[in-house]
DNA sequence: ACATTAATGAACACTTTGTTCGGTTATATT
DNA sequence: AATATAACCGAACAAAGTGTTCATTAATGT
């Protein structure tokens, strides 16, 4: 019985063929990589793969997941300390650490095959975003914009801004993105929550 | 030689493959679909196929021209008439003249493959959005946040409602949506183009 | 009616996929 | 050090798709 340790092997194959992806990733967009091209890569048996993942959507995932664990922790923490400085840290960390993992996390950023990827990040975000807007929204109160929606734009904000930055060699620092940010996204919350005269 | 018109087989040959296309966008995804479905549905020889396109992005592409070029109008017309009723009109008749369109275009929404289609959809509206933004910035002001990210702000901002609404069976009214759209956009602009106090 | 142009469909070499299976090697355990 | 176990290898497989070629047939415009 294995001592609640995984055998060396799985541990070397399984990285082996990570990290042929990563590095095809950087070449490639991850469409147009076939699992031909992971196990030539890796040097792993064709059958071996297959004991591991069913499809390649699955590797990406399994190669994935830690990075959406973290990314989840920036939101989550840019919602909890909104009372007193309005997450300015952690927007500038999560831009920082999409910097700082830019070799490895830059393929996912690529044009195409990104759809998947991004669906659950914002899965991920939403559940956060929307418990925030709603301990903001008076009680009582009908906001402008449902829920959902203003939930859905925030989200798809943060990560088109992220989709831009990346694809334009990141060409402004982390914390001029979150402060463009900002700009973006609190008026129309302030707008949506408050009830603002929606003026002429 | 021909009367600048097209032989009677071409066209019959396009509209069938475009119609198959079409039809197996109402079924499953883009990416999943082969040329070889295409050509059974079309019922159309495989060298046919090749005659007329050479990939199936191409095909994609030259079915979706004439929708990318109606959705452009939209825009431009948003933006001409927002002097008087600040876009109302025509951001309705987007989202209504989607809704009619349904059928042909939802396969387009369906998750995945869509990037390809949404990144010129984007392309064609930036240039009119940033065009837009710029008469409205009072001369020798910088704005707040750079122009490049506020068009492309607005451009995903629409295309992310368009995707969350059909996603989500269109169950708001185009009027509903296009004031939505208006209440999440428009505060930002005036926030980001005058010099609002940023406020605490 | 006739020359032109398009569609056909079969054949092709090629790639990818997902599975199977007997043989080999690394691993943990004793 | 010996051994049972589990993981890897790699070759082979059928199945499906790709993109091209070519000789044959049919529709079209004039």
């Amino acid at each position: 019985m294995k001592n609640s340790e995984v055998d060396r092997r799985v541990m070397k194959t399984r990285q082996a063929i990570h990290e042929a992806l990563i590095s095809l990733m950087e070449e490639k967009k991850y469409n147009k990589i076939t699992i031909q091209d992971i196990i030539d890569r890796a040097n792993v048996g064709r059958s071996t793969f297959y004991a591991h993942y069913a499809t390649k959507d699955e590797l990406l995932f399994s190669n994935v997941e830690d990075s959406l664990e973290i990314l989840n922790q920036y939101i989550k923490s840019y919602i909890e300390h909104d009372e007193d400085k309005p997450g300015l840290i952690s927007v500038v960390e999560l831009f920082e650490h999409i910097k700082e993992h830019r070799k490895t996390i830059k393929g996912l950023f690529k044009e195409e095959g990104t759809d998947l990827f991004f669906e659950k990040v914002e899965a991920y975000w939403n559940e956060n975003i929307e418990e925030y807007i709603k301990s903001k929204l008076p009680r009582g109160q009908e906001p402008k914009v449902p829920i959902e929606i203003l939930t859905m734009h925030i989200s798809s904000t943060i990560i088109n801004l992220l989709k831009w930055w990346v694809y334009n060699n990141m060409s402004y620092t982390p914390t001029q993105m979150e402060q463009y940010f900002r700009n973006l996204v609190n008026p129309c919350i302030d707008s949506v929550i408050n009830n603002h005269s929606e003026k002429s």
